[in-house]
DNA sequence: CAGTTATCATGCAAGGATTGCATATTAGGA
DNA sequence: TCCTAATATGCAATCCTTGCATGATAACTG
């Protein structure tokens, strides 16, 4: 297996296609065709459905693709440090970053850190919850930062980690202005199309237990979509195909340019706490002053 | 990057010489030494200190060693699985084994539920104590088989993990029956040769918290080398370099062979249990038969 | 310190792998 | 059924990788 290889799939995978997917990786679809051939042939098996003509994943190739492209990611990330070496070793710190997170908060984080602390390397890595604890515990990352809800505890016994809330967002409900009228009428007749996330996620968790008993109360809710990607979610919001449950952070932008609407006026909302999180013990100096950055930063 | 590369970086890694590398790897060493200036090429960083005749690893390389270790490893892992495809999508299940348990109680655990039910397929992965938490936080993992220091509590927040005590073992100072009469010696001096592991391994933060202030009392401990692993531990231990602290469980076949000594009478051991750990909520019907399987295993 | 040995590098030629171009084949839609 | 767009394949040029023989150098030995 190589990394030429695995980004040659996630090429198929994104754009459902091997003569797009050629174009991205700067083959000539006959070079591309015959890589996924030996691709294929070296695992000893057919990874795409040849019978439909854009061909398409075969499930058991789907079912892998989130794997591959964390392989790919972590491969790519093994070359940087093998390229830095130890020029950086004690400066280095790494940030992991709730994928809700990196694209809202995380960078003014960072920002701010390098501000004040030009010399400091930090990496981030965007990743789900669970993986955050993951990067966490293991020592991949030094600190995390992400959703809580208020009143709840971490995964991660209170004995062997830190939590510092610095920030509060709001979960709410959006969908594009200009399918407003259409929802109204859906919801008029007692329906909700909304987008689910899986229930293995964090925000699907927590549509499950803390929006969707509310909402029964006053509609039927019908999931239209499912991602696990918050963005993915607020998209499909925006082109007005369902009511998507997303940070307020990350929405905030489009509700104020008019394309997004923001329903929390009728539809139920949520708090979220913002938190970093890192491990009690001996943490080393940069981490240790990075962390007092971050926790600076006042709530709310 | 590639499979390849990384499994060759490792054999240097682990037979410290291309020439024995290339021998692993099943090519001459002419071929070998320029496929490792290959790899230095793509990367762009020299990986190896050529100064010295048996080439070493320059420090940045070595620092990524367990990466690279971990990576080879899922690579070959998402290959088999893209093999196996979804026949045994619905039947397969993951354990991760603490790695000093994996060659000793959890095979016996493996064998047992082989034994009872024949149609499930289990995925086993060896890992430190940290990594196993973090494959049951991010469900790469249905179970995990770790020690626990009887009246702790594992790093997981007991609300969102089951434990459950499956067996407990000992930890026992053990060197080479051969090299007794010069430990004693040492010890007369008032010294004592240990085999050290690393403050971030659970081991490592056992022997320092439990053994170690005990063992200040009566003598002055040395340490003579590190590892992370227990069975590397062991074996210095049976090369007779210093006394290693050991599960009794691993060490039980080479003390009744009597090429290990036991020296439990006369230097601290401890208790360990053995226990299975897995997330609360909705597991699959096999992981949940599983369980029920592995915590059926009497304690003791 | 000189000589020996083990270890790694390199020139060379053979064989293999990969690529682009041109073109054949096939699925999906009109 | 025919057309179009997507994928596969024949072919020749190029690049990569390998083994063999041999050169260079660090480490060891007496």
């Amino acid at each position: 297996m190589r990394l030429e290889w695995l980004e040659d799939l996630l090429a198929v995978a994104e754009t459902g296609s091997f003569q797009e997917a050629a174009d991205r990786r700067r083959l000539t679809q006959s070079a591309f065709s015959r890589r996924i051939q030996h691709i294929e042939d070296q695992i000893g098996v057919e990874l795409f459905d040849r019978t439909r003509k854009p061909v398409h994943l075969r499930p058991a190739t789907a079912e892998q693709r989130d794997q591959i492209a964390k392989l790919a990611t972590d491969l790519r990330q093994l070359v940087a440090d093998l390229q830095r070496g130890e020029r950086i070793a004690s400066n280095r710190l790494t940030i992991a970053s709730q994928h809700a997170l990196t694209t809202s908060l995380t960078p003014m984080i960072l920002k701010g850190i390098h501000d004040r602390r030009e010399d400091v390397y930090v990496r981030l890595r965007s990743a789900n919850l669970d993986e955050c604890f993951s990067m966490l515990l293991s020592r991949q990352a030094d600190i995390a930062i992400v959703y809580r809800l208020p009143g709840e505890e971490h995964p991660i016994s209170a004995a062997f980690v830190e939590t510092r809330s610095i920030g509060t967002d709001l979960l709410i409900p959006v969908i594009a202005s200009s399918a407003r009228a259409q929802l109204n009428a859906a919801f008029a007749s007692g329906l909700l199309p909304y987008v689910a996330y899986p229930g293995e996620v964090f925000l699907g968790r927590m549509l499950e237990r803390l929006i969707l008993p509310r909402l029964r109360d006053i509609t039927r809710p019908v999931p239209k979509a499912e991602t696990a990607l918050t963005l993915a979610a607020m998209e499909m919001a925006a082109v007005g195909v369902a009511v998507a449950w997303v940070p307020g952070s990350l929405a905030r932008k489009r509700i104020d340019d008019g394309s997004l609407a923001d329903l929390s006026a009728t539809l139920p909302s949520h708090r979220l706490d913002v938190t970093a999180v890192r491990l009690f013990g001996n943490a080393g100096s940069v981490a240790r002053s990075v962390w007092s950055e971050i926790v600076a930063t006042e709530p709310g």
